[in-house]
RNA sequence: GCGGGUGUAGCUCAGCUGGUUAGAGCGCCAGAUUGUGGAUCUGGAUGUCGUCGGUUCGAAUCCGAUCACUCGCCCCA
């Protein structure tokens, strides 16, 4: 810690990306209700073998990028990666597999230890959505429409493109791998390093490759069409029409492969071009195979998580937050009437700045600074008066109200007429 | 994990091929205006020139390492 510096691929989030960030949960939280997907949470760390056991000791994820560690009781633990794992690690531990099914929407910290570039930090955040227990594919034409209404309702819809696959059911997805395998291993000598790699880790990111010489070798790749078998077929057929009677247009993306080891038949991801080479901003699929990992029932699950900071960039300022009066107290009796005022008007529900040191100017500067609505003026002088000078800083009017102020008991019956006032005339 | 770029005031940046006390705009502070904000004018403060080391009589400037950010790859949301 040579400077005071954030660890890397960390960041605070200053009030006006807070803000941002505030906006992407809560329009994500909203709309996920309307489709009754309720707010759970997991715990940030769980054992290393919730994360390990599902994504696949393959991943990058699991292999490189866990923050785990022992904690002081030798237990080995992990940062989460992501969330999936965790909610249905909680679902099995909390018995709710027996109330089928189960729609729940969480957001919150994610940690994965990779290199840090735009739109991808080491401390991320994700909101997500999961459905248990449905195998028919509205669960999967919901989960697709709920992620484009979040999308929509960001108003940044029409900049996000989805692309749709199908990974097929566990027998027509190895099928295609093995055949794949053995296409790729005929031109192996002609594959990328990565490629090469890949071969041995995960055959279906091949198809995914920017290398040209990939992008060559893949061109006479095996389609998949050709090992995906009549139900698989079926079912990516009813989830595709679905979306089209909803109106959502998609993509085919043959290449769009998931990265972790429990997905089958469909899979998406929201794209846009607006992010560099970030460009995956909300993705998910169907995960039928997940829950019995965990040594639970066979249960089907659909879902998808997206990045929050990525949402963020993307999204226009957010809506102001309402203007607050400022309260500015001269002497020493006012000094004592403000704050009985200050909380009056607090409880009424106003946003309230008391200055609190300094002349007169200068907490008529702060109140201009923070783009106060109107400004309470209580001196001496006023407060012998039992009135207080409102001004309105937008045109400068200012003008004395009654009140009466005896210790704590306040009657600001005009005053909170003046005040409604300006803030109703929008 | 691999390759490229960048790092000078709170912010955005200038500083030519190494040469005294390192600059601008915005912002900040003070005053004009001791019971009145915004606009204007006047004045002021602020930098371990990312860090450490090297070359040199002399380094913000050249070299190396390191840290951070950034672009592409990888991975993924």
């Amino acid at each position: 810690m040579a400077t005071l510096q954030p660890v890397r691929g960390t960041q605070d989030l200053l009030p006006e990306t807070a803000r941002r960030h505030r906006r992407v949960t809560d329009t994500a939280r909203v709309v996920a209700e309307r489709y009754l997907f309720i707010e759970m949470a997991t715990p940030i760390f769980e054992f290393t073998e919730v994360f390990s056991r599902p994504i696949g000791e393959s991943s990058d994820i699991v292999s490189k990028e866990m923050y785990t560690f022992l904690d002081r009781g030798g237990e080995e633990i992990t940062l989460r990666p992501e969330n999936t794992a965790g909610v249905v690690r909680a679902v099995l531990s909390n018995g709710l597999i027996q109330s089928l099914p189960l729609k729940f929407f969480y957001s919150g910290p994610m940690f994965r230890y990779e290199r840090p570039q735009k739109g991808r930090f080491r401390q991320f955040h994700q909101i997500g959505v999961e459905l248990l227990g449905v195998a028919q594919p509205q669960a999967d034409i919901e989960v697709v429409a709920l992620g484009r209404q979040v999308l929509d309702e960001l108003g940044i819809g029409e900049r996000i493109t989805l692309e749709l696959n199908t990974l097929g059911d566990p027998q027509s997805r190895m099928a295609y791998r093995e055949a794949l395998v053995a296409y790729f291993s005929s031109r192996r000598a002609e594959l990328s390093e990565d490629s090469r790699r890949r071969l041995e880790t995960n055959p279906l990111r091949i198809l995914d490759s920017k290398d040209r010489d990939d992008i060559r070798i893949n061109a006479d790749a095996p389609p998949f069409d050709r090992y995906l078998n009549r139900q698989s077929h079926n079912f990516f057929m009813q989830v595709r029409d679905g979306l089209d009677r909803l109106g959502i247009t998609h993509r085919l993306n043959p290449r769009l492969v998931r990265g972790l080891d429990y997905y089958t038949h469909t899979v998406f991801e929201f794209v846009t071009t607006d992010l560099g080479s970030q460009g995956t901003v909300l993705a998910g699929g169907r995960y039928d195979g997940l829950v019995e990992l965990f040594g639970g029932p066979a249960t089907p699950g659909v879902g998808w998580a997206a990045g929050v900071e990525r949402l963020a960039m993307l999204i226009a300022e957010p809506p102001a937050p309402p203007r607050p009066i400022a309260l500015v107290p001269i002497g020493e009796h006012g000094e004592a009437a403000a704050p009985v005022i200050a909380e009056a008007l607090r409880r009424d529900g106003y946003t309230v700045d008391l200055g609190y040191s300094g002349n007169l100017s200068r907490r008529m500067r702060r109140a201009n600074r923070i783009n106060a609505r109107a400004a309470i003026l209580i001196g001496d002088d006023e407060v012998a008066r039992q009135v207080v000078k409102l001004r309105d800083l937008d045109s400068g009017e200012q003008t004395d109200v009654a009140v009466q102020i005896m210790r704590a008991d306040v009657s600001l019956t005009e005053l909170r007429a003046r005040l409604h006032a300006f803030y109703s005339e929008v």
